[in-house]
DNA sequence: ACCTATTAATAAAG
DNA sequence: TCTTTATTAATAGGT
């Protein structure tokens, strides 16, 4: 169907045998296409160049055309990696579950979504929730404690090192000026050591085990106390 | 190239399309064999019939063609069966870190597993939590306002009946008995009619919409009513 | 399957 | 690479 009669084997010429490549490749391609479509047929085709080049046609899509083909072909193609795959498919479908059912029980924690819960159900998470804010409570309140306890050491070092600091002055002043003469704040660090060996906010500890209604009016002017 | 021109579209007569399929399929393979010798290139071609038989043509071999196109497309999409397994491994492990940290914020939700937190993280979660409680207790407080309505419509028809059967046992004792002597319960239903418009169930409509300490001991009593 | 008129593909050249 | 054109190859429709 040319000019003239070929036979056929390997062309020689590089320039003709990339034209004839060229031409026949898209008359491959366009007769594979046609063939799927008259016939109602799945057609793969992949063609690689000389030179490396990929062209290919699928009537479908040609994962969908290979893994048919090597599952007709039960032989030892790509079994196992598509057992693999399917493998962790379920892995993921079964992840997924997971978190949609925990997305769900998360959503009505939260007070989100409670249609199509019955009182019984409301109860139960009612009763949970206060469980768990008692909890909380408990936690923040002996936290609270904690730093309050914490920072009357600080305070008690601080007052301690004030002393010494004042009475190494009263000294360096006795040094300078033969003068005795008590000038001013003796009684000042006296009283700031009584404050911190028992400071006000110790008191939290006798209500920290106790929620209730007390704790929202109590809890934030405590928790002030840890910000400074 | 025959006998008439033809579109290129699915043919209907079925003996038509086999006979075509056959031909042209041949032709296919033919050409595919003449492509890959002429001009060196590497080919592989697989037909599905639309009955399900497999036809094909590889060049060398089909796996090598195969695993040379999906390296080949490993580099462009990712298709491979080898990297496809790894992005399953990659979602699978993205679905388990998102349900840990789920499962994480479960459990704080629960009231379980506090260390860590500070002060003011266990403030936003009590806030949370309040906020939480709110709404569930408004939502259970309206079904059970529901279901009081609904019973109290239930109670009020079943006393209409008993009244209707009193009325019709009064008319007919009097007709047995001409003996016209009241013998018992006249005031009985009008006293269960009286309840049955107006329950003390439905007083909580005045206090659903609140929550407080309160709830904790009458959510119980009213949950009880629609249990029967 | 085979036949053959007709169309489609394409070799060679520009 | 694209077009043209002469020629061969493929095949539609009938047997």
């Amino acid at each position: 169907m040319g000019r003239g009669k070929i036979v056929i084997r390997r062309i020689d010429n590089s320039t003709s045998r990339q034209v004839t490549f060229s031409k026949r490749r898209n008359g491959l391609l366009k007769k594979a296409k046609e063939l799927s479509i008259l016939c109602d047929a799945e057609v793969g085709l992949v063609v690689f160049s000389s030179t490396g080049r990929l062209y290919e046609f699928s009537s479908t899509n040609m994962k969908t055309v290979i893994d048919r083909y090597t599952n007709a072909k039960e032989e030892l193609l790509g079994g196992n990696a598509t057992s693999e795959i399917k493998i962790w498919q379920r892995e993921a479908a079964s992840l997924r579950q997971q978190l949609h059912n925990l997305q769900e029980s998360h959503k009505q924690l939260m007070g989100e979504e409670l249609s199509g819960l019955g009182v019984r159900d409301l109860q139960g998470l009612e009763n949970r929730l206060e469980i768990s804010l008692r909890n909380i409570r408990m936690r923040k309140g002996s936290l609270i404690h904690q730093e309050n306890i914490e920072l009357s050491r600080s305070l008690n070092v601080m007052s301690q090192q004030k002393l010494e600091l004042y009475n190494k002055l009263q000294a360096c002043e006795q040094r300078g000026a033969t003068d005795a003469n008590e000038s001013s704040s003796t009684p000042y660090s006296f009283r700031i050591i009584q404050n911190a060996n028992m400071p006000p906010s110790l008191e939290l500890s006798q209500s920290q085990q106790r929620e209730g209604e007390c704790s929202k009016t109590a809890a934030p002017e405590l928790g002030r106390l840890h910000l400074p």
